[in-house]
DNA sequence: CGCTAATACTTGCAATTTGCAAATTATTTT
DNA sequence: AAAATAATTTGCAAATTGCAAGTATTAGCG
């Protein structure tokens, strides 16, 4: 029998290369770390760089300049807070928008292929699960919260 | 109510941090890239360098430098074929092996932590479910199959 | 057998990504 | 008004990556 971090293990890795894959929509080639970016930005409201670098788990001067990529390519607004001016909220441009629903409906795409090789009750039971483990992973105090030791 | 896509980005961003946090045994400092090469090299048995790095899907000239890294800090070995000499397989020494299994743990210490925040019933559903959507997975021709287009 | 083609893997750059330390700009505290 | 704090940006320097080209080794075919 597998040990959770087997299923896991394989499972992320799948879902992994799902990721690289669906990262190009028309001319723009985004890397999977670009595309989280995006995902995040787009969930969120007009959140600051240190929200959405800190949720990210990712290196506030990487991200720095991972948005600046992203600005270049007009698919991210950087927008100076009007409050306190050390601030910018980022947003996504109408074309960031575009290409953040492409890459959505390409992986909910590619998802409902592989549902389909299960039945209606295991996908709904699937999705249910991933939902509760979710929020029990949010609660779990231990190490993968979004701040890092 | 999510779509499945926003369900499986959130789980893997999680599950990505946690296996950052996992890669520390001792001396050992891995990256997440090495901590899944030993994590395959451990399953499979005595595999070659290309059939790991298309599992992980790699591409070759970068998975063999991960490789060379890996033989230099005594945690794999790269053994030539008897049959064919242009092949190597791959192993893990002793030493790589007690990393793989203390990663392991680390890994399933965590997620036990957070299964302790759902019933017994929904985590033994979770983990169900996951392994018949990973052969749903296996069985989906489309992308993501561990070949690249 | 002998020559070409294919396979498994390794290097040589060159571009990209990353992170720490230090700098910059803006706000808050005292 | 000076000092401490906060949000973000640069300056390296190291690590990661990928393509093109190179080295062995084996397979295929006359």
């Amino acid at each position: 029998m597998e040990t959770p971090r087997e299923l896991f293990q394989i499972m992320t890795r799948r879902l992994g290369l799902l990721n690289k894959d669906c990262c190009s929509v028309g001319g723009c080639n985004l890397s999977a770390t670009q595309s989280h970016l995006l995902y995040e930005i787009d969930r969120s409201h007009n959140p600051s760089m240190q929200q959405v670098a800190e949720t990210l788990g990712t290196d506030i001067t990487t991200f720095s300049r991972q948005v600046q990529s992203l600005v270049k390519m007009s698919l991210v607004n950087k927008t100076p807070d009007p409050t306190d001016r050390r601030i910018y909220n980022l947003s996504l441009t109408p074309e960031g928008k575009m290409v953040a629903a492409t890459i959505d409906q390409q992986m909910n795409e590619y998802l409902n292929e592989a549902f389909s090789h299960m039945s209606e009750f295991e996908v709904e039971t699937l999705l249910r699960s991933i939902k509760l483990f979710n929020e029990a992973m949010g609660k779990s105090s231990n190490c993968c919260a979004p701040v890092k030791g």
